[in-house]
RNA sequence: GCCGACGUGGCGGAAUUGGCAGACGCGAUAGACUUAGGAUCUAUUACCGCUAGGUGUGGAGGUUCGAGUCCUCUCGUCGGCACCA
């Protein structure tokens, strides 16, 4: 009896095995047929998989099957992002290298992703801490050197004292400036960190997003963070003659500069700040550099700053204006310099203010006032330059421009653009990273590691203390090495790789892993195998969480087109589309996380209700970029589902009785009907999967298994209706119950997978209904409804109407005004 | 402070171009079947009202024959940026 009772734990392995067995689900490059690389954040094997897992994987899933039944070959890799700091702190905790935790991690997680269902081509998993996989990580940094991409440089960098690394500005999050892994705030410091030349593609990044199908909120973020500013530097000079060049975006107000502001820390400010000031100046930077290591940058903290006693030349009028510093100014950001305009910015307003400076109106209102302003006026479309010499009268609308031109005719300046976006920080004081392949001769000075020398591999033998230092930098037969010009001893960087680098290249990584393994590499190599590179790439669908906007998304388009400028790459843009799922929370409404002991675990539920309920519950939740909580009451629905389709199956009169008697014909109308509730189905759902809008596939998927369920004890159950409802119902379903469809789906009798069959075609025709209901208004509230064939005419509508007896009750013999008519929807008549 | 998204029953959420608000599911209520039910099946379930009917998509206005959907203002929640010149 239990053979015919629906059992999750005894079906979904068994049809797990058998898809692995016979490789279901690997793929290869056929170019007769259109490809489909359908990709999803790799995870990071922290040791459990998670509901977020199941809520990140099983829609991509889903859709990824959709895809393949409608014929595309289908590539669905999966890996591991495996270097990282836990696995660093394990080690430290319980004595064991990383590799090994790390490893035992992915062995146990694999176990989990299996139990998914997925149809992920195993057999082209990635390992990122694989030696294999880093050397090509180091092969790329290597070339990005080559190409003047990669540069080592003494600057502040943000150090995070608990990772105990320095971080990507990328990386610190929030207004309290924390690490994005940890929370802890970050600090200042002053060290050689090796970087990216990312800020040689600002532009490109910006304008690529145009050519891809991602999210807007994922694009703004992009946009924000590359922040881009088009404006003017101009040549000011100190009165002792150095020149002192500002940027600015308003070259236009530059007649409205009534003071300079120089960052305290601007190399300028000794020879400016006059003996009279000069205590005061040093105090003031005193106390900036120590707010660095705070917060400096608290924001509605009152502007501070304090008169350097020099003064500078304003090149547009030669007029001398006093020098200030304040910390309002950044050093990183322009030429660490300002004119300040108080009467058009409101920083500068704020702090005229405060400080009492002139300021000096050179923008006419919208009603052409000239007064004294009450607050800064920054509009740029209306009003005209006053007090601005030979732009007096000038439109404001446009005067950027034409001042531009004139500081360039002039020489005093001309046009320039600022980003907000730095370089890409790479170091990091870690040990379980790939190493960067530099070394230092004391004789030679830098150098890469040779090509045929990759990969400089991690030590199987670092020493793990709670020093807080890399164990890099103690293990002597790491750090000696032999210098590859003179044979001289020589040293070995000891940072490693931000593992964003890993993931930069992974998708590619994918299409032949470990690509050449145990060859030495050389320059002129290709890191992937060519003819799966041209036929897979690039991916066509990207699915992961919307909090790598700023980082990863950001790291691999700009990893993408420094390969393509090296040759390596012949597109610009690694992911055509993506789409970003929501966040799946505890049954509170809140994060998910022990502390607050609202911990789902998957591993729990799946044992419960099988993985076929557990995918269809997450993917029915609502739409999938929202995210939601999680109810635990609310899976028993999906559950409740499964089950009804494996009773309306298993139970199928048909099966039991193929010949029902003769007498008991369906009737027509009833057969119609579900014929056309399928096709209805079909094109809805098809849609929907077409777009990730889950929930609603699935609630279109219950409503035609109700309409079986209503019928299934008639004569209905004896049509071909019936039977092309049940098998297309069970093609629907495969995408996302994959077991349970694949079950049911044989014992129709079908001998070849589910999972190999071509999506069903919806027939608008057969979806039309026959009857539709049509409103009918008085003066907008609906007083009755007709029935109607569809496509009736407006005026036969109307005449219908009129007929009701309710519109007669309501019109008490009064005669419309005026009649609307909607065709299929309304008629509304108006006294 | 700036930018963006979102506010719909007791709950998660549905609603082409403006055209029957509340699909689907959870929960709840009643009944059936049962030794039992936290299984299953059937019915009901936005709110007020005995009915007729009225009221309802955060709030206030507006456009329209008609607004969850469009416009203006406003409140709230979430996310991004944070003195970027």
């Amino acid at each position: 009896m239990s053979a015919n009772r629906y059992n999750p734990a005894e079906i979904e392995p068994k049809w797990q095995q058998i898809w692995e067995e016979e490789r279901l689900y690997q793929s290869s490059v056929n170019p007769e047929q259109p490809k489909w690389y359908a990709l999803t954040m790799l995870p990071y094997p922290s040791g459990d998989l998670h509901t977020g897992h199941w809520y990140a994987y099983t829609p991509s899933d889903a859709a990824a099957r959709f895809r393949r039944m409608n014929g595309y070959n289908v590539f669905f890799p999966i890996g591991f992002d495996a270097f990282g700091l836990p696995a660093e702190n394990a080690a430290i905790k319980h004595g064991a290298h990383p590799a090994r935790w790390t490893f035992a991690n992915i062995e146990r997680m694999r176990g989990q992703l299996r139990r998914m269902g997925a149809m992920w081509a195993w057999e082209q998993e990635a390992v990122s801490c694989d030696p294999e996989y880093y050397k090509w990580s180091q092969w790329f940094f290597r070339k990005f050197y080559d190409a003047g991409l990669a540069y080592r440089e003494y600057a502040p960098v943000d150090f995070c004292p608990t990772c105990n690394t320095t971080l990507a500005r990328e990386q610190v999050w929030g207004d309290d400036r924390h690490c994005e892994r940890c929370g802890t705030p970050v600090i200042k410091k002053d060290l050689e960190q090796w970087k990216f030349r990312i800020t040689r593609y600002a532009d490109e990044l910006l304008d690529g997003l145009a050519q891809i199908e991602w999210p807007e909120r994922v694009k703004t973020m992009q946009t924000h963070w590359i922040g881009r500013s088009a404006g003017a530097e101009v040549l000011f000079r100190t009165e002792s003659g150095d020149v002192l060049e500002i940027f600015t975006t308003r070259p236009d107000t530059l007649w409205g500069a009534t003071f300079m502001v120089v960052a305290p820390e601007h190399p300028l400010v000794a020879s400016i700040t006059s003996a009279a000031q000069q205590a005061a100046v040093a105090a003031y930077q005193e106390q900036a550099a120590r707010m660095d290591e705070i917060q400096r940058g608290a924001a509605d903290k009152e502007k501070s700053g304090v008169f350097t006693g020099g003064y500078a030349i304003n090149p547009v009028n030669g007029e001398r204006i006093p020098i200030w510093i304040a910390d309002y100014v950044m050093m990183g950001y322009g030429t660490g310099a300002i004119m300040a305009v108080p009467a058009h910015d409101a920083r500068d307003f704020a702090f005229a203010s405060r400080y009492g400076l002139e300021i000096r109106r050179v923008i006419t209102g919208p009603d052409g006032a000239r007064g004294p302003l009450e607050a800064a006026y920054d509009a740029k479309e209306e009003g005209e330059l006053i007090q601005s010499g030979p732009f007096d009268g000038t439109p404001v609308r446009g005067a950027v421009e034409r001042v531009i031109e004139w500081l360039e005719a002039n020489e005093l300046g001309r046009g320039a653009v600022n980003y907000r976006l730095r370089d890409w920080l790479i170091s990091r004081q870690r040990m379980w990273g790939a190493p960067i392949p530099i070394l230092y001769c004391p004789s030679c000075g830098v150098l890469p590691v040779p090509y045929a020398e990759l990969p400089v591999l991690l030590p199987d033998d670092a020493e793990f203390k709670p020093t807080g230092e890399s164990p890099l930098r103690s293990h002597a037969s790491f750090r000696n090495a032999t210098c590859p010009e003179c044979g001289g001893p020589a040293e070995r960087e000891t940072d490693t790789m931000d593992t964003f680098m890993c993931s930069s290249w992974y998708q590619y990584a994918y299409l032949s892993p470990y690509w050449k393994r145990g060859e030495p590499l050389r320059a002129e190599d290709h890191p992937w195998d060519t003819a799966a590179g041209a036929y897979w790439l690039p991916v066509d669908q990207y699915t992961g969480g919307i909090e790598h906007a700023t980082m990863h998304l950001l790291y691999t388009r700009f990893f993408t087109k420094a390969l393509r400028d090296l040759g390596v790459v012949d597109f610009d843009e690694p992911m055509l589309r993506l789409f970003n799922q929501g966040m799946i929370l505890g049954p509170d409404g809140e994060k998910m996380s022990k502390s607050r002991g609202n911990v789902i675990n998957p591993d729990d539920v799946v044992g419960r209700y099988g993985a076929d309920t557990v995918r269809g519950y997450l993917m029915f939740i609502g739409p999938w970029d929202q995210g939601g909580p999680w109810d635990p009451q609310a899976i028993e629905g999906v559950h409740r589902f499964l089950q009804r389709v494996w009773t309306v199956v298993v139970e199928d009169p048909q099966l039991r009785q193929p010949q029902l008697d003769a007498a008991h014909r369906p009737d027509p109308a009833q057969e119609r009907a579900l014929e056309r509730k399928l096709h209805q189905t079909i094109l809805k759902v098809t849609d929907d999967l077409q777009h990730f809008r889950f929930n609603t596939a699935i609630a279109a998927l219950m409503e035609l298994n109700n309409a079986l369920y209503k019928v299934r004890e008639s004569a209905v159950a004896n049509s071909t209706a019936w039977n092309q409802t049940l098998r297309n119902l069970l093609l629907m379903m495969a995408p996302i119950f994959p077991h349970i469809a694949d079950e049911l789906w044989h014992r129709q009798g079908n001998t070849s997978s589910v999972h190999l069959q071509r999506w069903p075609d919806g027939d608008p025709d057969k979806a039309r209904e026959e009857q539709i209901t049509v409103v009918v208004q008085i003066g907008g509230k609906v007083r009755d409804k007709l029935q109607v064939a569809p496509g009736t005419a407006a005026a036969e509508l109307e005449r219908a109407a009129l007929l009701l007896p309710n519109v007669d009750k309501y019109l008490n013999g009064r005669s419309p005004q005026k009649v609307i008519v909607v065709p299929d929807k309304l008629v509304n008549l108006l006294l």
